[in-house]
RNA sequence: GCGGUCGUGGCGAAGUGGUUAACGCAUCGGAUUGUGGCUCCGACACUCGUGGGUUCGAUUCCCAUCGAUCGCCCCA
């Protein structure tokens, strides 16, 4: 039996790799000129750091962690996100001392979470994000947003939708959770089996619920928005003024609520309404965190960041029918015709690549006419052609393949002068 | 963890309880003995996902299993 590919993950092959290639040159060269510079720490870290950063009562870490102990004993989990990662290397490089702040960081990289693969999820994912630790000015929350927002649209995506929320800071969600219990747990039993466990794990999820949407008591709701303190208010009008300014467009969402523990005040989403796009709809997701550097053991450091997947992203460009701008083909293709001219050849096409042409030529001993036919399918600009005639006459034929038009070039200077006739 | 659909050549995709497993694309060869994209001709399935069962006989029926895919939960 063969072996096959691990479930949940997939092979980049050509042809797709460079779609790829084109978003993580996107994003950073935007993050070149956002100022965020790249950092890479480990894939696999040590449990505690997501158990205590992640919350040890997400699904995340309860369900999905790839969880192994090393020879050594040690517990340790391949990343299920990103910004765990960073924040562990903030407080142990001691970023927090830099003489630049506040400390602005973007990575790039598979992320790995054991869940059931379905549209846009996958077991290996990769995911872009940046984090800004050390300011706690809005203005850097709609930086923040706007980088991802700018990243989407530059790439070519129109149906776009950015939702945002406050989660408040500890005060005003203790207070919020409180009025939620008090507001449901009277008719509790009225909502679906998922809800109820919700009431007590985590009853901000009850008003994310798809099912129960339409209950009366959904409706009226205590929202986190009637809880903010003053604090947290002024901090999140600063943050919706700023986008304005930016002439960013959003919707305020009350029932937006993140799935990891260490979000506060601001949260965000940025989600795709193209059409088949499935039950996926977010692209990105991002938020506040201010305490978590405090809660890996560094000073008190406020923090914000997002995460987006390069999976969803090419999938949101494949549903709104993006084109992107792949180039293709190749400069020329060397067709040799019997063993000297074939021999020739491997000189010639090294010295073609090291003129700064693509070229390439045939491996396979195919006959002249194959030969052509695989240069179509490269999609060369031109076919040179050296058989024994040529090779006793010091001479080779070029051909372009849009015209059809042949032309001779003396063998020697051949690099020189097809060189000089291109450009 | 739960539910739906599916699993036939490199790819896409028909099909039947019975002995040669359509077709399309791609590939290779030829028509054109040194010139592509068009056309025509020819070649190309000893695991019909895997294991077991029913049967004289299964790719086709049943069960299991694995995988893919979509959805729920949750999330990027």
């Amino acid at each position: 039996m063969s072996i096959n590919i691990p479930r949940g993950t997939q092979d980049i092959l050509p042809g797709q790799v460079e779609k790829w290639q084109l978003i993580e040159e996107k994003a950073r060269e935007l993050c070149g000129k956002f100022q965020y510079k790249e950092i890479r720490t480990p894939i696999f870290e040590h449990t505690e750091l997501f158990t205590r950063s992640v919350g040890d009562t997400t699904d995340i870490v309860q369900k999905e962690m790839y969880e192994f102990e090393d020879r050594g004993g040690r517990s340790l989990t391949l990343r299920p996100e990103g910004t765990a990662g960073v924040v562990r290397s903030f407080v142990e490089q001691k970023m927090f001392g830099y003489a630049n702040q506040p400390v602005k960081l973007y990575y790039m990289g598979p992320m790995f979470r054991y869940e059931r693969p379905q549209a846009g999820r996958f077991r290996q994912f990769v995911q872009f994000g940046v984090e800004a630790l050390g300011s706690a000015d809005p203005a850097i929350d709609a930086e923040v947003i706007s980088l991802a927002y700018s990243l989407y649209q530059e790439m070519g995506l129109k149906k776009l939708k950015i939702v945002i929320n406050s989660l408040g800071d500890k005060e005003s969600r203790n207070a919020h959770r409180e009025a939620l219990i008090q507001h449901f747990q009277p008719r509790i039993g009225e909502f679906c089996s998922d809800c109820q466990n919700r009431l007590t794990t985590n009853p901000l999820r009850i008003l994310d619920c798809k099912k129960d949407r339409e209950h009366e008591l959904m409706k009226s709701a205590p929202s986190i928005l009637e809880f903010l303190n003053a604090e947290s208010q002024a901090y999140f009008e600063k943050v919706q003024k700023y986008l304005t300014a930016l002439q960013i467009p959003f919707e305020v969402d009350s029932n937006l609520v993140r799935g990891l523990d260490y979000y506060n005040h601001t949260a965000f989403e940025i989600m795709s309404d193209a059409d088949g796009f499935g039950a996926i709809t977010t692209l990105c997701g991002g938020g506040r965190y201010n305490g978590l550097v405090e809660e890996v053991g560094g000073p008190e450091t406020p923090g914000i960041g997002f995460g987006l997947s390069i999976e969803r992203f090419i999938a949101a460009l494949e549903a709104e029918k993006v084109e992107l701008p792949l180039t293709e083909g190749i400069d020329i293709y060397l067709a040799g015709l019997g063993e000297a001219a074939q021999e020739y050849t491997v000189k010639l096409l090294y010295q073609l690549r090291n003129a700064g042409f693509s070229a390439e030529r045939d491996y396979l001993n195919r006959k002249i006419k194959a030969q052509f036919k695989a240069a179509d399918r490269l999609k060369a600009k031109y076919v040179a052609i050296l058989g024994e005639n040529e090779l006793n006459e010091n001479k080779i034929n070029v051909k372009s393949l849009a015209s059809g038009e042949q032309t001779e070039y003396s063998l020697d200077q051949f690099i020189e002068q097809f060189k000089a006739s291109v450009e």
